[in-house]
DNA sequence: AATCAACTCAACCGCCCAGAG
DNA sequence: TCTCTGGGCGGTTGAGTTGAT
């Protein structure tokens, strides 16, 4: 007997997660937790699968993922893990934290693989990522973290993203940010109004709020002045205690 | 400047496992 | 014990990006 879906397909979307949805499944966790995963979709007022949404959450809006390149002791960790574990991401995944199972086999297959299979040493500042930080740090400004211990985490990678919106959690999950500054992010520095009901039906005005907090808006064009504003203005937000 | 190939990584798919009833 | 359901995992895909020519 074949297995039911895990949940209904028609209508459901598909494919790339645009800001508003992010924010969206960022406010319902953070309100209520994420619970069923089934039914979320339908509580949050996302038209996405609950799978979709428990991955867009473990592997990328988490607040405490780590994202960045992976220093080359992380590398020497995943490599030595996966000699004595195999494909077995998501033990190894526990051992790194901050690292997700999927950016580990991502890593692992696109770099370290070859590595180990070329039997070479890597090559310092050769490395893609390396590559593509300076490429950030050109295209948009010196932006740097000075109290990171890992130059690598400090280093943004990822401003590529198609849809641009979804680096801004890039940014700050770089910058370690615990609840207290999702709350503050989602409220706007106000918390009468936007820790109400959050639903699709007042999406709109969330998301509202959420850009102006920040700037100039979630909008493809001039994003750059918003995610550098986001980015700033979550430095600020550094001495937060843990989460 | 245009084209193509290589690369990256977010997201999807399908299977497995554990727990509940 | 069996069936069903939800969560989790690993493999794979494909759109977007970058570098080479």
């Amino acid at each position: 007997m074949g297995r039911a879906p895990c949940c209904e397909k028609l209508g459901l979307k598909k494919g790339p997660w645009t800001a508003e949805e992010d924010l969206i499944l960022i406010t319902y966790i953070n309100q209520n937790g994420h619970g069923n995963w089934r039914a979320l979709p339908k509580r949050a007022g996302l038209l996405r699968c609950g799978k979709s949404c428990r991955l867009r959450w473990m592997n990328y809006l988490r607040p405490d993922i780590k994202r960045g390149n992976f220093t080359k002791q992380e590398e020497e960790t995943i490599i030595k893990l996966h000699q004595e574990l195999g494909n077995r991401w998501s033990v190894i995944a526990a051992r790194l934290p901050g690292r997700t199972d999927n950016e580990i086999k991502n890593v692992w297959n696109t770099h370290l693989k070859k590595r180990i299979h070329n039997n070479s040493q890597p090559k310092p500042e050769t490395h893609l990522h390396a590559i593509r930080s300076s490429h950030f740090r050109q295209s948009v400004g010196t932006v740097s973290v000075s109290n990171s211990s890992q130059h690598s985490s400090s280093e943004i990678s990822s401003l590529t993203t198609a849809a641009a919106g979804l680096d801004a959690y890039t940014v700050m999950d770089s910058l370690e940010m615990d609840e207290s500054f999702w709350s503050e992010v989602f409220s706007g520095g106000d918390d009468s109004s936007a820790t109400s009901d959050f639903s699709a039906g007042n999406s709109d005005s969330q998301l509202l709020q959420f850009s102006n907090t920040f700037g100039s808006g979630l909008s493809a064009e001039g994003d750059t002045d918003f995610w550098y504003n986001l980015f700033s203005r979550a430095e600020d937000l550094l001495d937060l205690p843990d989460f």
